[in-house]
DNA sequence: TTAAATTAGATTGCGTACAATTTAATTGTG
DNA sequence: CACAATTAAATTGTACGCAATCTAATTTAA
C-alpha cells in the first residue's frame, strides 16, 4: 500500500470501519438486519422504552437516518413504536419478544467478525481507548457552535 | 456514555470515522469537494494517469461509487477522464492544473481537523499502526472467497 | 392566556456504498 | 479464426447519513 492515504488517520478509520461493517452486513443478512438495525437493537435494553432522540444520541444518528431504520425494524417485528402519551411529539421505541430473542444471538455475529480481524488483546484495548477518547473529547464541538 | 455499544470496536470505528468525516465535509465545502472527492484527489499523484480500478484499490471503493464521484470531479474541473487507447475498457483518470492546485491546499484542511481531535502523538501512532494492520491482514479475505 | 419560540420526529434532497447486472472490449482456447 | 470466458466501467437497486425543511406538540414569556 504505497499511497499517501495510509498516513491519513481519517482515511484509515473510514476504510477499516467500512470493511468491517461489510463483514457484519453479510453475517446479519440471515436475521434480516442491516448494520444500522443491528446497532439500534444493541442499543436498546430488554425492558426499556426510549425516544428516537435518546436512541439517536447513543448511536450518533439523527431522525433522518433512524426513522426509516426503526420503521423497518418494526415491520420485521423486532421493535414497536408508540407515540408517547405524555408528549405526543415523542415516539417511544422498545424491543418485542422477537427483538429480545434476536438480540441474544447477536454476540455470536460480533464474535465471528472479531475473530477474522485477528488482532491482539493489546491492539483491541488500544483502539478501544483511543476511539472512546476521541469520541468523547472531540465531538461535543458539534453542539457547541457558539458556546451553548 | 453508558451503553453496550462502547465496547463494540466496530461501532467505535464507525461512529468516530463518521464524525471526523463530518468535520472534513464542512471544511471541504469551500473547495466544492465531498470527502470522497477529497480522498480521490489525495490518491492521485501529480503527473499520474491511473484507471478507475487502480484508484478503487487505493480507496477501497468500486466503480459504482467512484464513477459518479469522478464525473463530479471532472465537472468541477479537478480531474480529466479519458478512455485508454490501448484498452478501450479502461478509463484513465488524472489531475488537471486546478486539481493539482487544490490538492496543495488540502493538507491545511487535514491539519485543522486533526487539531480538533486533540489526540497525543502516541495515540495517533497507535491508531495508525493498528488500523493499517487490520486493513492489511483482514481484508484480503474479501477476494479470497474459495482460494483465489 | 395566547402568540412566539422551541422541540421531536418525519420528510426531502443529495451524495455516497455496495451487490448485482449490463455493456463493451479484450483475452484465451479449441 | 471463432467463440467462450474474462475484464473494466457503467448502471441499477437498496440502504444509509446528514443537512435542511416541515409539521405538530409543547413550552416560554410578554
Amino acid at each position: 500500500m504505497p499511497n499517501h492515504l495510509d498516513n491519513q488517520l481519517c482515511f484509515l478509520l473510514y476504510a477499516t470501519s467500512k470493511e468491517i461493517i461489510r463483514q457484519y452486513t453479510m453475517l446479519l443478512k440471515p436475521y434480516n438486519l442491516t448494520y444500522t438495525g443491528y446497532i439500534a437493537i444493541l442499543a436498546l435494553e430488554d425492558d426499556e422504552q426510549i425516544t428516537v432522540k435518546e436512541l439517536g444520541k447513543r448511536l450518533f444518528l439523527d431522525s433522518g437516518t433512524l426513522t426509516p431504520v426503526l420503521k423497518k425494524l418494526e415491520a420485521t417485528g423486532y421493535v414497536l413504536r408508540e407515540r408517547s402519551k405524555e408528549d405526543e411529539r415523542q415516539m417511544q421505541i422498545y424491543l418485542t419478544k422477537a427483538g429480545i430473542e434476536v438480540r441474544q444471538k447477536l454476540p455470536e455475529v460480533s464474535r465471528r467478525v472479531m475473530k477474522q480481524l485477528n488482532i491482539t488483546e493489546q491492539q483491541y484495548m488500544q483502539l478501544k481507548y483511543v476511539l472512546q477518547d476521541i469520541l468523547q473529547n472531540d465531538l461535543p464541538i458539534k453542539d457547541e457552535k457558539l458556546g451553548k
